[in-house]
DNA sequence: TATTGAATATACAGAAATGAACTATATACT
DNA sequence: AGTATATAGTTCATTTCTGTATATTCAATA
């Protein structure tokens, strides 16, 4: 549970010196980042026993919410937040492991359709109760109400991004 | 700006087909990271034209804000969340390209202090105003209110991890 | 004061991610 | 049709990161 304090110390010390520098969204950007470092942290322990990093985890889950259990590379590196670069290497290494399948499109043949197998379902209904609880936990802090405000408010700050 | 409603329709299926799936926490946890991936690529943009990238101009800013612009290579792996093996090779180029300095501790021989050099600070208050502007851009969407309450949410949030 | 255990930082090898270049296919335009 | 432009995916070289082992110093205590 990394205390937040100091990180604002150290931000009053920096507009001290620099008094253009806006406080209030350098805090928000901080405190994504060092959300999401125990966020990734916390979901490569996890699933490190069943031989996945987090990546390769967001990969599967996405999969498994398609329709089909299938899509796209490039679907996948916009849902996965991956680069598509990355992609290929994630994928490759799951079809290997024989999680997934690598096909053609048939009507766009620059297209590849990636998909999951039996084995992968399995293995992903497998590790969700371990996730389960560590979603859980992670956000067991926050009432249901606050759960709902925090979602608005985080739609809305990734809307304004890009421009 | 990535859109967000294809995560909730996959969340959706994910949720039909695994009923125990919490789709509150996993919203969160996915908004987080989507966040945080913009960050990261839009802060490495910003800091690329000065030959650095977003982890060095986090360790760079650490540094800036802190007492006497000095810490040791722990408090800046906590406050930059960052691996400690990280930190050395961060702040190994970063010395190398005569930033910071790196010193041994008197009170404590194990310890090592990296200091800011006048260059360094130079550095700092050269990107400073892009980095400002990216700031801005990206917590255009939120009124000051909002931003507040954000803060509060994510911070009430991160306390509740590591558990 | 020895000894044991904890803390700090680094080294190193292997894994993961990135940017840029490239191939192949599809679409738009004249 | 023919040419230019855009899109999808991969490859490759390079950079970045991680986990683990190690060296050194400090702290506690018997």
């Amino acid at each position: 549970m990394s205390d937040f304090a100091p990180t604002e110390a150290r931000l009053r010390n920096t507009i001290q010196k620099y008094p253009a520098f806006p406080r209030e969204p350098a805090v928000l950007v901080r405190l994504v980042k060092h959300l999401y470092k125990e966020v990734h942290d916390e979901a490569n322990a996890v699933m490190r026993p069943y031989g996945l990093n987090h990546p390769e985890y967001n990969i599967l889950m996405m999969l498994y919410g398609a329709p089909g259990n299938a899509m796209n590379p490039s679907q996948l590196a916009d849902a996965a937040g991956e680069k598509s670069a990355n992609v290929t290497r994630l994928t490759t290494r799951l079809s290997e492991m024989g999680f997934i399948t690598r096909a053609a499109s048939e009507d766009d043949r620059r297209k590849v359709e990636l998909t999951l197998t039996p084995a992968g379902v399995e293995l992903i209904e497998t590790f969700l109760p371990d996730i389960v609880t560590l979603l859980h936990r992670q956000t067991r802090n926050l009432s249901m109400l606050e759960q709902a405000q925090l979602e608005g408010l985080l739609k809305k700050m990734l809307a304004g991004f890009g421009g």
